[in-house]
DNA sequence: CACAATTAAATTGCACACAATTTAATTGCC
DNA sequence: GGCAATTAAATTGTGTGCAATTTAATTGTG
């Protein structure tokens, strides 16, 4: 049997791009968060970054980087607006002065309970049960690794 | 049967959601295009708007956006920056003097021969067949339109 | 121990995204 | 026809993303 192919034509689709079902799935994302995070005072990608932190207190710059995929340069500012919301802190580690360790405060810690209640919202959103949104989880995951190899 | 439930804890779990899945998809998929669109002089957006033009030439803003799910803010300065490059004309419907056309100049047009080497590029990328790639497609596209809705 | 190479963040500059506002043109309603 | 309401882009301001460079600290090698 052959492979399956498509004219350059149909290929060059807007809908036929699974880019573009990613990319705007994302951002459609962001906007169902957005009303809920301006309660907890968050912007999406610092959310991402207060998940982490709930996960895994006291991590560096670049770990941090490497949980997001995101580098300095977009996790620095970030980070000092998370700090200016008093929400982490952003300390030199002792043992080694290139790297700064960024630690929950009691606020940052504290705002996980209001957050809780995000993963119920949004899954209703998806009009999906809890099976079909994991399976789908797993296989963009599995997707973004392989196109990160 | 029950609902499966998570723990709140479980919940908020960086890998268990279903948004950074999108989100950090979405990226990798920016960053393997980005050295195939640097040959052709494009960004990534620009790009998904080029598709759009290359299906559809002569729209307004307006439906330029509908079809990406982007607003003037984002497209009014891409597409002057697509008109610097000289892929694209800009100008005001003789029509209804509120409405921009985007028209496709001559380059514009040419620039889809080279672009069509893309999807094929970016399927080997993926590591996928294209009826596997084609079915994860058309399932985030689902999601989308139910996060939208 | 000196010093080149490496590593970790920060900085700079550019291009999005998007909310909120502004400007300009058209429509609806009387 | 006049004018409020609506519509379409553009503008403004904030917050990412990321490449490229800079700054500062540490490591490796002779």
């Amino acid at each position: 049997m052959n492979t399956p192919r498509l004219s350059s034509d149909q290929a060059l689709q807007l809908d036929h791009q699974l880019c573009f079902a990613l990319y705007s799935a994302s951002l459609a994302m962001t906007k169902l968060y957005k009303p809920l995070l301006e309660e907890l005072g968050l912007t999406y990608p610092q959310y991402l970054a207060m998940l982490v932190l709930w996960e895994t207190d006291g991590v560096t710059v670049s770990e941090l980087g490497e949980r997001l995929h995101l580098d300095s340069g977009t996790l620095t500012p970030l980070l000092k607006r998370l700090e200016a919301a008093e929400l982490v802190t952003r300390l030199r580690d002792v043992e080694d002065e290139r790297r700064v360790l960024i630690r929950l405060t009691a606020a940052g810690r504290k705002l996980k309970t209001r957050a809780a209640r995000l993963p119920g919202c949004v899954l209703q959103a998806t009009q999906c049960d809890v099976s079909e949104v994991m399976a789908l989880t797993q296989q963009v995951q599995a997707l973004r690794d392989r196109l990160i190899a």
